[in-house]
DNA sequence: GGATAATTGTATGCTCTACTAACAATCTCG
DNA sequence: CGAGATTGTTAGTAGAGCATACAATTATCC
């Protein structure tokens, strides 16, 4: 504890003079920032869902396609910014779960049209439950105006 | 390119009234547009970083041991919220690379005091031109006072 | 209409990050 | 001194991302 403590007085001395000492000249990168904030999001996420075993990308896509069904795998991908390969991964998942089928488009041969089972149907009733309280603790620490800013200005980073 | 259309009037119908249409419900979650900025954020990294072939991990730990030499493995950790093990692997790949060194710490035998060598401090000067470069373009749709805010809020949500 | 190009899904393999569990060496504290 | 905590290490597992290659289907162009 001594000796962490002298870590700590080291830091201040190389730190920045504004704010938080713990990083230095990183503080002030956003980038940095946005990492470190997405990882905490994701580590409650992990906690939250470990009932249910599902990951960020799996609920995300059992949501979307719950809300259209039939849309194909290219569009579930384009949508969450994922490559092919990547959302064939997490669809064979879903798939294998008993949570997805997958069928033919009618109009386009080559795509694979994507239905919720009824399992996955009830997998997204608790995990939209989940996600509620996990909304609850991130936004917990913001402002309702805060919380708008903030997705205001994250969707400028992603879209 | 008429399917295309067609899935989009149905994303319309599904979707949420105000904004983008593209997210449906999943547009009023927070967390959920911090993973997609994330990701984008990461991507273009990445981009950055391909010539210098180093990761956002990595180029944090040459950071801060570049700020504080001599700092301990498991401080390392603990700032960049990483366990034991995954900093090792980041740790193994920086030395096996020649950017850094392991030395016993005098006054507690059981850690490692992390140095730069020669070759590290080189990379970190690099990497830091090139971070420069990457925040600008992040930071290019922000006002000054928002990438404040946006750091204070991020920050609310990782410290 | 038929050849060519583009799209979509699939399979394979690689990398990075994160986590767990176990173990050894070292330090702390009662 | 001895029990417990800390730190580093190794090994194994898993998710996510990316690149490449191939087959089937569709779109485009001459």
């Amino acid at each position: 504890m001594a000796d962490a403590a002298l870590i700590q007085d080291k830091t201040l001395a190389a730190g920045s003079e504004t704010g938080a000492p713990e990083f230095g000249e990183l503080d002030g990168i956003v980038g940095f920032h946005l990492r470190l904030a997405h990882g905490a999001v994701y580590r409650h996420f992990t906690e939250t869902f470990v009932e249910l075993d599902l990951t960020q990308k799996q609920v995300s896509v059992l949501w979307l396609v719950g809300e259209i069904p039939g849309l194909a795998q290219i569009e579930v991908g384009t949508r969450l910014r994922m490559d092919r390969a990547t959302t064939m991964t997490i669809v064979n998942r879903l798939q294998s779960r008993g949570y997805l089928r997958r069928e033919r488009s009618d109009s386009d041969g080559r795509k694979q049209a994507l239905h919720l089972t009824e399992a996955g149907e009830a997998a997204l009733v608790k995990a939209k439950a989940s996600i509620a309280e996990h909304e609850k603790w991130l936004k917990s620490r913001f402002t309702p105006e805060e919380s708008e800013k903030l997705v205001e200005m994250l969707t400028r980073i992603h879209e």
